[in-house]
DNA sequence: CCAGCTAGG
DNA sequence: CCCTAGCTG
């Protein structure tokens, strides 16, 4: 990929054979660093052409950036979580998602401006709730990013129960603050349910990754997707995961 | 007092009407600011010419100021923790303590060359085993404090039951360390055993002193005194602490 | 010896 | 966006 780093798609992808599965992706594109923005904007996009997901999460966009997508993936719809500096975004297929609102929920104590894009959709006549978010960055930002898991998993277990919640986006989490917290029961971490795969593990790995020049190894699972599956009649393949 | 901070002299001193009281100070004398360091030292002598404590703890020593102590306040034996840097010491009142042996119990783990200074000694017959520690500095090397909380407790224990066992000194322990690692049953803060009181509950205070340029605030209850009582015939007031 | 910040690796 | 060290209020 010509994209830099952070590029970790954590991706729920199912095989592309069976079109009754929702396909997704989440992806940091580091538009604060803005070296090759467009030609890694174009990297993204081969991306899109080739995986064709249903659903993009995007986080630090920044306004010249959502301007080529709009130009250049013109089959998904784009929703975005702010105006100014760098934000959210969300692309939609527009041949297999339909928006039915977007909305987005302040973090009341957010010093980094962050927030929490919500998009209620379908999926083939499913309801969908996504939503994405870029949470709290740094480690000594720990209480403020639990204040904001808190607000996310209210508003997962919130939901009707005939609607599949998919929550995806950087995080910044560790293991030990999700703990604090806790899941709720009917929330599931993806990655975990599909068997804590290692060399998918972690999404911001600068061992692995090395098209940014970070001279030190990091390894951290930042990048998490949460499924809260509708009750009953679900989106195939999101109430019991499976991987292809 | 001519003495910089932090100036914390935290004290189980009786009466002076009780002779038959053991009285006991704590200071850490803050030998690494050489600012005005005899002048401070005088004043510890002459704090100790007013009050006479039994025994004297003291964190930060420096060689040029146990030398100086050696020479002007010969009313007291000094036993060292240390010879180069900074060490702790104990200045026991020789009419009053007799020394039986010392001895240096290390942590194996500190990165700051701490250690617990232990002496066994007599006073009016009864046995003591009286100990002193600079524990590991900063808020950061929690886990090494709690272990050295341990070693210490762990010889508070084990003491004989006929032995009144003192520990005091600079511990840098946050209440919730304390909490964590836990105090054995036999085990008493002594300030807490006093009614907590409010007004002598910070022992580095920036608020109340002045001495040190420190411009924001910290309260914090780093020295601390802890007492496991001998099981009987101990020594007076130190089985159930009263205050004067 | 605190907390907050910055710069460098 | 890691961690540590160093500086500052």
């Amino acid at each position: 990929m010509a994209q830099k780093a952070p590029q970790r798609p954590s991706s729920a992808k199912p095989s592309r054979e069976d079109d009754s599965k929702l396909s997704l992706v989440s992806w940091n594109v580091d538009g604060l660093d803005i070296e090759n923005l467009i030609e890694r904007a174009w990297g993204l996009c081969s991306y899109l052409d080739i995986y064709t997901p249903d659903v993009v999460f995007l986080q630090e966009l920044i306004p010249p950036y959502v301007q080529y997508l709009k130009k250049n993936a013109v089959s998904y719809l784009i929703i975005e979580g702010g105006k100014e500096g760098y934000f959210t975004g969300m692309m939609l297929k527009r041949s297999r998602v339909e928006l039915l609102e977007k909305n987005i929920v302040p973090y009341p104590t957010t010093t980094m401006l962050r927030n929490l894009l919500v998009a209620q959709a379908t999926f083939k006549d499913h309801k969908l709730c996504l939503m994405t978010s870029h949470m709290e960055s740094c480690k000594g930002h720990a209480e403020e990013r639990m204040k904001q898991l808190r607000v996310v998993m209210q508003r997962m277990t919130d939901a009707p129960d005939d609607v599949t919640v998919l929550f995806g986006g950087d995080t910044n989490l560790r293991d030990t603050e999700v703990a604090e917290v806790g899941l709720p029961s009917t929330v599931s971490d993806v990655w975990e349910s599909l068997g804590k795969r290692e060399h998918v593990r972690y999404t911001w790995d600068t061992k692995s990754n090395t098209n940014k020049e970070i001279s030190h190894v990091c390894q951290f699972r930042f990048d998490r997707l949460y499924l809260r599956p509708a009750s009953k009649e679900g989106v195939p393949g999101l109430s019991r995961i499976t991987w292809p």
